[in-house]
DNA sequence: TGTACATCAGTGAACGCGCGTTCACTGATGTAC
DNA sequence: TGTACATCAGTGAACGCGCGTTCACTGATGTAC
C-alpha cells in the first residue's frame, strides 16, 4: 500500500523509541531487529526500508537517548534556580524511580559498559552525547560560582553514573537504596548544595 | 586418555582465567564457550566435563574476577600506610593502564552495566564480590579516621567505577585522560589525601 | 607380576535455535497522459 | 475527468551463520583379580 508522506517518518520514530528503550533495558546485543519491529506492530522484513542495518538503528537510537536525557534535564529543572535545579537533578538521577526504569533512564549509566565493545563510529556518536551532558553540568556549576567547573562536572558525572550503575547491579533493594542515598548525600555535601 | 589427578583442576583453572578475561573484555554475551575452550587449547565438546552450562562458567568466572581484584588491591597497597595505600589505589584504579587493560581490570567497572540483564543467581554472586570491595574501602577509611566510613566508601566506589567506565567509553584519548585526572584529583581532595 | 577391564578428559560431528539480512511479492494511492 | 502505470512501506519465506548443548567415540592409565 502507498502511505501518506508523514507516515514513514512516524514509523521510523516509533522504531527509534522502541529501540532506545530496548537497548537501554537489555543492551545492544540482546535487542533483535524483529523484536523492535514487532513492538511497532510490524513484521521484520520491513526494517530495511527505514535503516541500512542494525548498527545504523543503534546509532540513531543513541542520538535519541541523549535527546531524551536532555529533555529530562529540562523537565526536572524547569523554573528552578541553578542551585535548586542541580539539587533536583541529583535527586532525580539517584532516585529509586530512575534506577528501576532502565528503559527510560540515562544512556550513560545504561550503556557505558557496552561502549568499549561497539564500533568506533558508535563510540564517537555516544561521546558527543556524553560531552553535551557534561557541558550542561559544567554550565550549571559555573552559574553557582564554582571555579574549575569543567573538572568538577566530570567528577560529578562520574559519581552519578557509577552510583546508578552499582545500585542497579545490587539485587538487595535496601542495600541499593542506601547506595543511592549515600551518593546523593556526598554530592550535595561536596558541592555545598544542602 | 586418562590424566593425572591434578590435571582436571588445572584445566578448569585455565578455563576460568580465560573466561574471566574474555567476559570483562567483551561482555558475557559475546563470550563463546568454543572460544574459551580454544584459548585453553581444547575443543569445545569437552567443556561440559568442567561446567554444567555457560551460566555456571560465568558464575565461577565472576568469583574469580573478584579474587583477582582483591589480590590487586593487596599488591598495589602492600607495605603502605592506610593513607598512602588509599592514594596508591586511587592512582592505580584511575590510571591509563587500568583503563586500557579491560580484560584484567576491575569487574565492577567492566560488568556493572551487564548485571541487571543477568539471572538473579549471578547478580547475587556479583553483589557478594561488590560488598567485599566496599568493605575493604570502608575499613581503610575507618583506619584513617573518617566518620561514616560505610557511606563514604559507597560514594568513593561510585566515583571510581563511574569515572573508569566513562573514560573507557570515551574514544578521544586526551578527553579520557582528563576524565581520569579530574576524578583522581576530586577524590584526593574530598578525602583530604593530598 | 601380569592381564583384563573400567574410567573419564577430551574429540569432533551433529542438533536446534535465534538472529541479521535478502528478496520476490503486494496493493493502495499518487502521477502522467 | 478518466485510465494506465509507477511507487514504495510493509509482508513473509528463506538464507547463512554463530552459538549452546548433546553424544558416540577415543585411548592412556589406574585398578581389580
Amino acid at each position: 500500500m502507498r502511505y501518506s508522506v508523514e507516515h514513514k517518518q512516524q514509523t521510523r520514530d516509533r522504531l527509534l523509541s522502541a529501540a532506545a528503550a530496548a537497548i537501554r533495558a537489555r543492551g545492544p546485543d540482546r535487542v533483535a531487529v524483529a523484536g523492535v519491529m514487532a513492538k511497532a506492530g510490524l513484521t521484520h522484513g520491513g526494517f530495511y526500508a527505514h535503516f541500512a542495518s542494525k548498527d545504523a538503528l543503534i546509532g540513531a537510537a543513541i542520538d535519541r537517548m541523549f535527546e531524551e536525557s536532555r529533555a529530562r534535564i529540562r523537565e526536572e529543572t524547569q523554573g528552578l534556580s541553578p542551585h535548586d535545579g542541580l539539587v533536583a537533578y541529583i535527586d532525580f538521577y539517584l532516585s529509586a524511580r530512575h534506577r528501576d526504569a532502565r528503559g527510560a533512564g540515562c544512556a550513560l549509566a545504561a550503556l557505558a559498559g557496552d561502549l568499549p565493545r561497539l564500533s568506533l563510529a558508535l563510540r564517537q556518536r555516544f561521546a558527543a552525547g556524553m560531552q553535551r551532558m557534561q557541558q550542561i553540568l559544567a554550565g550549571t556549576l559555573r552559574l553557582i560560582g564554582r571555579a574549575d567547573a569543567e573538572a568538577l562536572a566530570d567528577s560529578m558525572l562520574a559519581e552519578l553514573v557509577g552510583a546508578l550503575a552499582i545500585a542497579r547491579a545490587e539485587p538487595d533493594k535496601a542495600r541499593s537504596d542506601s547506595i543511592l542515598a549515600h551518593s546523593r548525600q556526598a554530592l550535595k555535601f561536596r558541592f555545598q548544595l544542602d
